[in-house]
RNA sequence: AGAGAGGUGGCCGAGUGGUCGAAGGCGCACGCUUGGAAAGCGUGUAUACAUCAAAAGUGUAUCGAGGGUUCGAAUCCCUUCCUCUCUGCCA
């Protein structure tokens, strides 16, 4: 959520700067800026009007400490007037508050000034690639393929145990996937962070806190007897840790580092693209968090890019970075680095981490303030990214990876598997 | 899940209808003292909003959360969340 402040304060600027995402958002702070007077102006009169019923009130007091219960019982009637008009302004000032509320929920993070316009996938642009795309044997199999053939994941069997979209792990494939969370975390444990395990499922304002709602409800899991939902990325508990909190400048940088199993309704199409480990309802993933000085945290998320490229290197996958464009830029974030894997036996490439720079739109919501050195409260920032997805990694290792004799482990991860092969 | 107790500032803890944003202590910050440190002494030490160009100041709200009673609520009533103790159940 953007401050009220700065939207009072730099109208102009948020507009133009809002046009990148393809969104004019005149309407929406013109809006804003009326009904924040309005407030203010409720505020203002209902501090006047109790101010003098709470003069009075004391004044009653005093009175019949006194002895002089007439004169206070005059008062008295004074103060229903009062009460009846303090009644009234906090009904305005509440629905106004409200009202102002819900449109700040509308506009979107302001976009860095690096983000290039656009509307669509295609208007990202590619600032990094890396690794060579392997040529395959002739009989090179898309995942889903080498999965049924290795007997590695069943997809059908999730289907009868619970749905599309939540495939059964075996084997090889099982202990595949517990290698790759175990040498993510302790790449990230190397690089500082700290190692932290969450709940998966969340209460309503911690869904409000990293912007999951109102935005995007419907993609989340709702449990309505408890009213939890369950988390589509760590991202949103590991974050609210630091809701309601005024940490200590000292603290920066605080980095955490959780693997969780992400639950996605994804309400969306079917077919090649969405087939196989490219799209999942359930999927596992580590994430890394960071809170940041605001001084810092553009080098804190060139960091992040860099850190994720380490990992892909060592893995020996090719990889690009795409700088997304304002249309694809998520909702909450002002910049994203986007990271792709090319596989190839599908031929495309497949996002496996997003790491974005909130800024303070995060930390305005979760209301995560630090105090500076003159005492004087500002609010942190906050990013996030994915270090790594699990299930787009491990399809690009099954394809990219695949021999005729079978599927070749990255050394890496040897230690990890304690086998070098699927076959 | 049943019975009981309780939730007060960074922490401990007083406060059961008026002058309480809240005693006292600890912690922390600054100053004095000291060769230096400790002790000691002194001062300060919540957050949000409004007002103001800004700071200071002032006003309002906040004693888990929400609602109610009252001229007036940390204090009384209701709802709800959480914690602790005992019993039950259970990985």
């Amino acid at each position: 959520m953007l401050q009220l402040q700065v939207i009072r304060e730099h109208k102009e600027a948020i507009v133009n700067a809002l046009q990148k995402r393809g969104m004019d958002a005149t309407p929406l702070v013109d809006e804003i800026i009326l009904l924040d007077k309005k407030r203010r102006s409720s505020q203002s009169q209902l501090d006047t009007t109790l101010a003098e019923s709470n003069m009075i009130s004391k004044e009653i007091g005093m009175l019949f400490k006194t002895g002089k219960a007439q004169e206070a019982n005059t008062l008295k009637n004074k103060i229903t007037t009062l009460k009846e008009a303090s009644k009234k302004l906090t009904e305005t000032l509440n629905s106004t508050e409200e009202a102002l509320q819900s449109l700040l929920y509308q506009i979107p993070n302001i976009p860095h000034a690096s983000v290039p316009k656009g509307n669509t996938e295609e208007d990202n642009e590619e600032v990094f690639r890396e690794g060579t795309i392997p040529k395959l044997h002739d009989k090179a199999l898309p995942h889903w393929e080498l999965a049924k053939k290795y007997d590695i994941i069943d997809f059908e069997l999730g289907v009868k145990i619970t749905g599309a979209g939540f495939p059964v792990y075996k084997g090889k494939g099982a202990r595949l996937q517990r290698a790759l969370i175990a040498y993510f975390l302790d790449k990230n444990t190397e690089a500082g962070y700290t190692e932290i395990q969450v709940p998966h499922l969340v209460n309503e304002a911690s869904a409000y806190g990293t912007g999951q709602l109102p935005d995007k409800e419907g993609q989340m899991y709702h449990m309505p007897v408890d009213d939890l939902y369950l988390i589509p990325t760590a991202e949103v508990p590991v974050t609210n840790i630091f809701r309601d909190t005024i940490v200590n400048e000292t603290e920066f940088p605080i980095t955490y580092t959780a693997y969780t199993p992400c639950f996605r309704r994804e309400a969306g199409s079917y077919g090649a693209h969405v087939r196989g480990l490219n799209r999942l309802h359930q999927f596992d993933k580590v994430e890394i968090v960071r809170v940041e000085h605001p001084n810092k945290s553009y080098e804190a998320l060139d960091g992040m890019v860099d850190h994720i490229k380490n990992i892909l290197r060592e893995l020996k996958l090719p990889y690009r970075i795409l700088r997304l464009c304002g249309g694809d830029l998520g909702f909450t974030a002002a910049l994203t680095f986007d990271f792709e894997l090319f596989s190839t036996a599908q031929d495309r490439w497949l996002e496996i981490s997003s790491a974005s720079n909130f800024e303070t739109y995060q930390a305005n919501r979760l209301k995560l303030r630090f105090k500076d050195e003159s005492g004087k409260r500002q609010l942190a920032h906050t990013l996030n990214g994915s270090s790594l997805a699990l299930p787009r990694v491990l399809a690009g290792i099954l394809e990219n990876c695949q021999t005729e004799a079978g599927i070749v482990i990255p050394d890496v991860l040897v230690p990890y598997t304690g086998f070098s092969i699927i076959d």
